[in-house]
DNA sequence: CCTAAAAATGAACACTGTTCAATATAAAAA
DNA sequence: TTTTTATATTGAACAGTGTTCATTTTTAGG
């Protein structure tokens, strides 16, 4: 067969990223399988090779789209957020990861060969995320504070990050941890109140 | 064959965790094969099955050996500390997971399957680690801090962890980071100061 | 209607994990 | 010493994977 008239290009390649995100969040990065994408898209393996170049790029794809589920997921925390801007982030950002523990764990799970490196496109979608944080740090600190905010912020989103993946994992369950959230937060408090006092 | 008398059960086992862990470190985990470790010890694919159960009990053998590898350089590293304990516990996180970034990465990067969890002599050998940092942690604090100090500690460890996977699995080199550590270690010393200077 | 360009295919290849009947070996019994 | 028994080891078989690319089908333009 050759140029289908079902699907102009991009409609194929968000057919493609469709079914992959459901196939990844159905079985996870292990079980996620490239040929099985194409058959539930009704298309041949060959065509993710055409649409994509290769499976990386479908997989880049994929948790691209899942960066712009989770920043609208944080929006829509942040529009019902009374206060405590920042406890909504925080909550915002365990909870899409425990609602999607298989798109969320794709992200780090998948890792592009060395010397490749994502496509202009996959990085600026997901650059949202990263913006929302910072906007929102900003507004919790005076603006006199003397901070690199973007450095900062990107800190403070490591350490949520490493307490959630320690939850996704199971890493804490083992340790009966009851609050990993409650615990993030207040590691993101106390650096906060440090910068908040200082003069 | 059968039985045969160049090694004994333990020492089988911890031949397939050194070629296993050697392979680890040199292609990483998407690029690892049981198959391979199996043939570079000599024996063939089925043994790995006879002596872990499954593909999984190898690779549980082989990250808790990493485990002891890391406990074994954070002592090292507080060996030679001067003063600021905390500081080369946070420097030794870093270094032994960017000097072996394969066998690092595949300790988060192999989860079992669901309904399955470690074996007890994994568990125990793992718990070294954490218990390291508490000891340094319970050091750096009053005694009079009210605090759940293993609680706290996991929470700190999360924190660190968060910062060295983003520089290990490269987000971070993209965003020009410069200091991932000194970031890490700014906001184990900023939760630290919080709690040291509380009455 | 014909032709040229492009899209879609799927067989082929080299790999993977996993199972398990068959086999080779060592230790125990005769 | 020979025979038997128990068990450690094997590797073919199976069902899957990613990747390539010559071949085929379809569309659009002349």
């Amino acid at each position: 067969m050759g140029r289908r008239s079902d699907h102009t290009p991009q409609q194929l390649r968000d057919l493609l990223i469709d079914h992959g995100h459901k196939l990844m969040a159905e079985v996870g990065y292990a079980r996620f399988s490239g040929r099985e994408v194409a058959k539930r898209a009704g298309y041949s393996v060959g065509t993710i090779y055409n649409v994509f170049g290769s499976l990386d790029g479908l997989l880049s794809a994929i948790n691209t789209r899942t960066f712009g589920l989770w920043a609208q997921h944080l929006q829509g925390a942040l529009a019902t957020a009374g206060h405590d801007r920042i406890a909504s982030l925080v909550r915002g950002y365990f909870s899409f990861a425990l609602e999607n523990p298989n798109v969320w764990s794709a992200i780090y799970d998948h890792r592009l060969p060395d010397g490749q490196s994502l496509s202009p496109a996959d990085l600026e979608g997901r650059a949202l995320l990263t913006s929302i944080v910072e906007q929102e740090v900003r507004k919790a600190l005076p603006d006199t504070v003397d901070l690199d905010l973007a450095r900062y912020s990107r800190s403070l989103i490591a350490s949520v990050h490493g307490h959630c993946s320690y939850v996704v994992s199971g890493s804490f369950a083992l340790l009966d941890e009851t609050d990993p959230v409650g615990s993030a937060l207040d590691r993101v408090r106390e650096s906060l109140s440090v910068h908040q006092n200082a003069q």
